[in-house]
RNA sequence: GGGCAAUUAGCUCAGUUGGUUAGAGCGCCACAUUGACAUUGUGGAGGUCACAAGUUCGAAUCUUGUAUUGCCCACCA
């Protein structure tokens, strides 16, 4: 290499410039920016180009970037950049979501600890309260945004959505509107999932079960046994319950009364005959408590029997109680028990019960199931109009998946997703937190307090009242008699603004005030909404496929027509090396996006999250998976480094060297194969994303770069450079790899882009060109890398220094071609003196043999030759050549076989035959003349 | 209780409609040190594809069953 001081050419020689290793932290924020300022991320609803859209799952703004974000970004980066090179409108929509319940329950936390404020909302009240959330979000919003950038994230800022904005809160409110005139949302007291902690109602969705150890309780009731885990509900107890069809109690009517001695002294109680009775469980016989139990519930509205509240919503027992009254629930349970078996009332105790407890998803309070006014969507109502037919809003979640509108990778999802759909109740909306979509109804002063508010049963559970108004604009006076209003005090499900999030984001901001307009005229003035919608690829965790994914299926195709997407693709969770859960538990299994990203690259963490994980799968990651493909980055950096050096050994400027500058030169026999092996590429990893499978794209492409293309073209083409192939070669291979590891592409395009290119990011998708896909250059590439690698393996089976020159005589009948390598095997081989030559070598003792299809290889050994090692070596390759052999003839043999068997696979076999029988004869010659 | 998945080298995983001497990365062993790269190179060892039966000319691949692990769903008081 040229010395330094003595280079006058300073632009050529800042080429040799590039540092030994890559440094991911001095690149990557500037080509953000260079990304960013040149406008490659902004999609134009104008252009004729076939969109590409993917909305991002907002992330909470209050956040932190972790490995589901990465992943998630990653996953997503790949789709949009490789639409883009494709020449589609690739629009990805950026944003973050207000995520309610954690949002303020982060704030409220906060200002208890920092102001001693044991209750703010009741020391602060709603506005306030809301003011501090509202300036929290702001502040640390930021930190989300530039975290999503690290990844290298080619999402469109200019459209950045957040799910508060004015005109995401009106599509809320217009969905709100149209639904309930449909008569798809009512209000009526249901039973909820009651979060004492939270003090809020959560959907079906937001609570999980956790197995539990509690005592089972059996108790005297009046002729009958029953059984409960939780006496505490039990005061107000008045009917059993048995299934009709049980022998035991055919003597018990159903409507039957009787005395039983219970809680608070004797009771009237009623028999009720019911199949959600299990005659198995138990004895056969249990109490309800309709207030406190689904299904208890859903006896008692179907027996229009009495409900009373037991327990109140701060979890504690109501004055019905007695002497229990006010007291929390675990506190209160064995002092009734206690109190039972004085009675004597109590029959056994089974210690070793177990039960699934219900506890809420966020807080993680134990759910209490109570009975409130609520808001619900009514999921079985027939009233969508969906291609011409009346449909439910589960029907229409079944259709489009059932139809093929939306397909899901993995496919098996389907499946999980139709049984979710199956056991689909009507969902609760309304949220007793403030910070979030309030409900857009309101409540006369006046008409509410001047009549008393009547209910009139319409059609099952809806109700109507009188002086209740739902209006997407806000109400002051009350249209019917002009009297002051309220507004629902309730917000709104977080899941309820994120499934409108595909569309919604789309909306013009600009029309958010314009009341004159209708949901379908604002969709229609709209140009990013009929450009972009549906979206393309819906990408996400499968753990949230029914939180949001098949929300936004229903709210979408039911507020817009349209489905949300045409794909969804799921992604699976990124587990420990032990296959557990990451948890801030245990910081040692924690890896964080955060810390990686400076340590190792954005790129290297993209790899390392992509390659190895299959839709729908979890994945295991850790330090040193990440660490190798750092290497790889590395490896890419330094083979580039290299052909820029050669480059400028030759006094060739890279930017002028054309894509198809090589054609009319004489082309080696590497280069012909390379430029095979390269198309080959390009349709492998083009096919291989548009049927996502990017982890094998991702290996595809980490193979060609390492096996192929650095351990034997550039090693091939030392000594006798091609610069134009060379360049040729490496820009395709940048532009394969873009999408993956867009960093490091985008900063080495910019050393070797032809002269007029602009940003790798800009580029096009490199096309498949057939001519150039000359296989018999790659064959015979491949079997001169055989030689030399049965050279080295001969060197290494005998120690010989590589530094040691060997001779060595090839017996071959492709004269032509090994002639042709002569430099090539002699370099890479560490050859001194080559024979090539088509007679056998005879009797000859000293040498070392290695037999391949076709060609003998031989290494002279003079006097360094232990035959017996010789002899065992070869005799092993004979018997497993005798093995393979007896195999196949055996095959060949069966009728069957040469009946039934295709064709070709016949005449494979036999061709394996005759060179497996060439090579054994060849072995067993050798082995006599040792 | 119902459903879904997984089980292939010490570890993490590929293996696309059944036909390969079953592959890769990491790790391991031996050798190599100013040569694009030690974040490296060269060579090597390592697997009865969880088990059993079946379908087939032929099974890691298809069917059934068993075992182990993980996940999801469910109203068992």
């Amino acid at each position: 290499m040229s010395d330094a001081s003595s280079e006058p050419q300073a632009a050529a020689s800042a080429l040799t410039r590039l540092p030994k290793t890559y440094d991911p932290t001095s690149v990557e924020d500037r080509i953000y920016k260079m990304w960013e300022d040149s406008g490659a991320f902004t999609a134009d609803a104008t252009s004729t180009k076939e969109p590409f859209v993917i909305s991002m799952p907002p992330p909470n703004a209050t956040g932190q970037l972790h490995l589901g974000h990465a992943v998630m970004l990653a996953l997503e980066d790949i789709f949009i950049r490789f639409a883009r090179m494709q020449g589609k409108e690739a629009l990805w929509v950026p944003g973050t979501d207000h995520a309610a319940i954690a949002t303020e329950a982060v704030v409220i936390r906060q200002i208890q600890k920092e102001e001693k404020m044991p209750d703010p909302r009741a020391t602060l009240g709603r506005e306030e309260v809301l003011r501090r959330i509202a300036d929290f979000v702001m502040k640390s919003q930021g930190t989300i945004r530039s975290q999503v950038r690290k990844m290298g994230s080619s999402c469109d800022w200019s459209r950045e959505r957040y799910t508060m904005d004015p005109m995401l809160n009106r599509c809320v409110n217009e969905v709100f509107v149209k639904m309930y005139n449909d008569g798809l949302i009512y209000r009526g007291h249901r039973i909820v999932n009651w979060d004492p902690k939270m003090k809020t109602t959560v959907s079906d969705d937001e609570i999980e079960r956790k197995e539990e150890k509690a005592p089972f309780y059996t108790f005297q009731y009046g002729p009958f046994q029953i059984s409960t885990a939780r006496p505490e509900t039990k005061f107000g107890d008045k009917y059993v319950v048995m299934h009709p069809d049980d022998k035991r109690y055919k003597k018990y009517k159903h409507g039957d009364t009787f005395e039983a001695e219970w809680m608070n002294g004797p009771v009237t109680a009623t028999v009720i005959k019911d199949k959600a009775v299990d005659p198995e469980f138990g004895t056969g016989v249990m109490t309800i408590t309709p207030w406190h139990d689904a299904v208890d519930f859903e006896i008692a509205e179907r027996h229009e029997l009495d409900k009373q509240q037991i327990i109140d919503y701060e979890g504690k027992l109501l004055p019905i109680a007695e002497e229990f009254s006010g007291m929390p629930i675990e506190k209160a349970r064995p002092l009734i028990v206690g109190k039972l078996q004085k009675k004597g009332l109590l029959v056994k105790t089974d210690e070793n019960y177990v039960h699934a407890v219900a506890v809420s998803y966020r807080g993680g309070g134990v759910i209490e199931p109570q009975i409130k006014e609520q808001w619900f969507v009514d999921v079985h109502k027939e009233v969508v109009l969906w291609k011409k037919k009346k449909m439910s809003l589960k029907q229409i979640l079944q259709e489009v998946v059932r139809k093929k509108e939306i397909a899901i990778i993995p496919e098996r999802f389907e499946k999980t997703y139709f049984h979710w759909i199956d056991n689909l109740k009507d969902w609760c909306i309304s949220r007793q937190i403030w910070w979030g979509h309030r409900v857009p109804v309101y409540y006369c002063e006046v008409c509410t307090s001047g009549k008393t508010v009547t209910t009139e049963k319409t059609e099952g559970r809806r109700q109507k009242t009188v002086g209740m108004f739902v209006s997407v604009k806000a109400l002051d006076r009350c249209p019917a008699c002009g009297g002051s209003m309220h507004q629902d005090e309730d917000t709104l499900d977080t899941w309820f603004s994120a499934a409108l999030w595909t569309w919604s984001t789309l909306v013009d901001p600009a029309l958010a005030d314009d009341f004159s307009l209708d949901l379908p005229e604002l969709l229609k003035r709209s140009p990013d909404f009929q450009k972009f919608h549906p979206t393309s690829v819906m990408e996400t965790g499968y753990d949230i496929l029914f939180f949001w994914v098949a929300r936004m299926i229903l709210m979408t195709t039911y507020a817009t027509g349209q489905i949300p997407f045409k794909t969804i693709y799921l992604h699976g969770l990124i587990r420990t090396r032990d296959g557990k859960k990451m948890s801030k538990s245990h910081p040692e299994t924690m890896i964080d996006p955060l810390d990686i990203i400076p340590k190792y690259g954005a790129d290297a963490l993209r790899l390392s999250m992509i390659v190895g994980q299959s839709p729908g799968n979890d994945s295991k990651l850790y330090e040193e998976k990440i660490a190798g493909y750092r290497n790889f980055i590395n490896k890419l950096w330094n083979a580039s480094r290299f052909v820029l050096m050669q480059c400028e050994e030759a006094g060739i400027d890279p930017a002028e060297v054309r894509d198809t500058s090589f054609e009319t030169r004489e082309l080696s026999l590497a280069d012909r194969a390379l430029l095979y092996a390269l198309e080959e590429l390009v349709e492998d990893v083009t096919k291989g994303i548009e049927a996502y499978r990017l982890s094998e794209v991702g290996e595809r492409l980490y193979g060609f770069v390492w096996d192929f293309f650095c351990d034997w073209y550039l090693e091939l083409s030392k000594g006798n450079a091609n610069h134009a192939v060379l360049i040729h070669a490496l820009r395709r291979i940048l532009k394969l790899l873009h999408p993956y590891c867009p960093f490091i592409t985008e900063e080495l395009w910019a050393h070797m882009k032809p002269q007029k290119s602009g940003l790798l990011i800009k580029e096009s998708w490199p096309a498949e060109k057939k001519e150039r896909k000359d296989k018999k250059s790659f064959d015979d590439l491949h079997h001169v890398i055989d030689i030399i690698t049965a050279v080295r393996s001969l060197r290494a089976e005998y120690g010989i220094e590589p530094s040691k020159l060997g001779t060595v005589t090839i017996v071959s009948k492709k004269i032509e071609l090994l002639e042709s390598q002569r430099e090539n095997i002699m370099r890479l081989g560490r050859i001194d003196v080559l024979t090539i030559q088509e007679k056998s070598l005879g009797s000859t003792k000293d040498l070392a043999s290695y037999f391949l299809e076709k060609t003998e290889v031989h290494l002279h050994l003079a006097g360094l030759i232990d035959i017996e090692k010789e002899k065992t070596n070869l005799s092993k390759e004979k018997e497993t050549l005798s093995k393979l052999i007896g195999a196949i003839e055996a095959k060949l043999k069966n009728k069957e076989f040469v009946a039934r068997a295709p064709e070709e696979v016949i005449t494979g076999e036999r061709e394996k035959l005759a060179s497996y029988q060439e090579k054994l004869t060849k072995i067993e010659e050798r082995l006599k003349n040792l």
